[in-house]
DNA sequence: CTGGTTGCATAACGCTGTTATGTCAAACAT
DNA sequence: ATGTTTGACATAACAGCGTTATGCAACCAG
């Protein structure tokens, strides 16, 4: 695993094959049939250990008196996670299609789990007045799947200047809390406050 | 061409391999080669033909009194041509990587070409002052990723019951224009009144 | 000590993209 | 009209991929 993890990280989900892993290992290709049954086995403990990591930037965020900012920085915390491991999150949704392998209905279930986090905080964001009235849950899908995409594209270095993925980042923050209610003072005020945090909570 | 598109539609990227192509064709893979100088220029031939589709969507949405319902139906023929050729969307955007094939920094300009179709209906939104003060480009790459991302997650089949795909996307569709400053009462009328011209419109 | 089970090395199969070689036909020049 | 040259494509091979059948060797139970 530990092998595997590497070999994704520095050099890309195509030299994550069998062979090369086993001649990194010192072993035979055999053992990731023994061990994961295949490459798809593989390939899915890492994407549930990606989702490990991303929940553990998630448990970095602090609750506060001001959910906004602490949305803001679970957004942050996403894009981090992702820049930190890009090709780990490439094979999470897809970005890299490894030999045709794709995700059971449970394992993208077990992707969903980690939402968790963000609809709590929506829910009290919510009860705070600071979204208006709705879902929290579906609340949560806009604003993970806007920063999904943005990373997406920005990790697929289709986001270049005068638009850059930072710039788009900053300015979608606000306009995601501002879509899900929240004033576009408020809205600023904690983003601009969210921003030192990104540093001593979630990079810490 | 025909035929690699037919294959990448009809049984998705692993079918579109050079051998299967030449025999599909009834020729050799070095016709491949001679054509395409590789699979890696026949899957680029392929990505530009993607993005001409997306720009036939977008040439479809007519520019009406109510910008923001246009840039509405735009997000909407956006997803209506994801949904239409999945597979190609996937390999646009590196959902589907093909023997670790990428797109040069030009071919990924020249997907964004296609923006400017939204850079335009942008600026008619802030001429017409439903959206708050801001940089068109910006707002287009805001829009674009946020709706790319939902496109991404449905198309991985993430968005399932009781947060669907089409449940965000309305959600979003309104979140985005008020993000972008319209209000939420114009905003809510434009979403609604743009779902009737996709069908009239777009789908035509 | 013996019998069974488990883990992995070896080798092979079918698949992939790619390329060197050869052949043949079309196009061009004289 | 004829000789020449260029180009496209078929054939076959190479390196790599995931996967699997076989066999060996170590361990563990009785």
């Amino acid at each position: 695993m530990d092998i595997a993890a590497r070999l994704l990280a520095d050099e890309g989900p195509q030299a994550l094959s069998a062979r090369r892993l086993a001649t990194e290992a010192g072993s035979s290709t055999m053992a990731v049939y023994t061990n994961f049954g295949g490459m798809s086995g593989l390939v899915r403990a890492m994407v549930y250990e990606g989702f490990a990591r991303l929940q553990d930037h998630f448990s970095k965020v602090a609750e506060t008196a001001d959910p906004v900012c602490d949305m803001v920085l679970l957004g942050r915390a996403y894009r981090h996670n992702a820049l930190t491991n890009p090709h780990l999150y490439a094979v999470m949704f897809g970005g890299a299609s490894l030999a045709g392998f794709s995700l059971s209905a449970e394992d993208r279930q077990y992707g969903r789990y980690t939402l968790g986090t963000v609809v709590a905080c929506a829910t009290r964001c919510l009860r705070a007045g600071r979204f208006g009235v709705g879902d929290a849950e579906l609340i949560a899908h806009q604003l993970w799947t806007a920063v999904h995409g943005l990373v997406t594209l920005e990790l697929g270095e289709y986001l270049i200047e005068p638009c850059d993925a930072g710039r788009v980042f900053e300015a979608q923050l606000v306009a995601l809390m501002v879509g899900a209610g929240d004033t576009l003072q408020a809205a600023t005020r904690s983003v601009a406050a969210s921003r030192t945090r990104l540093d001593t909570e979630v990079r810490a």
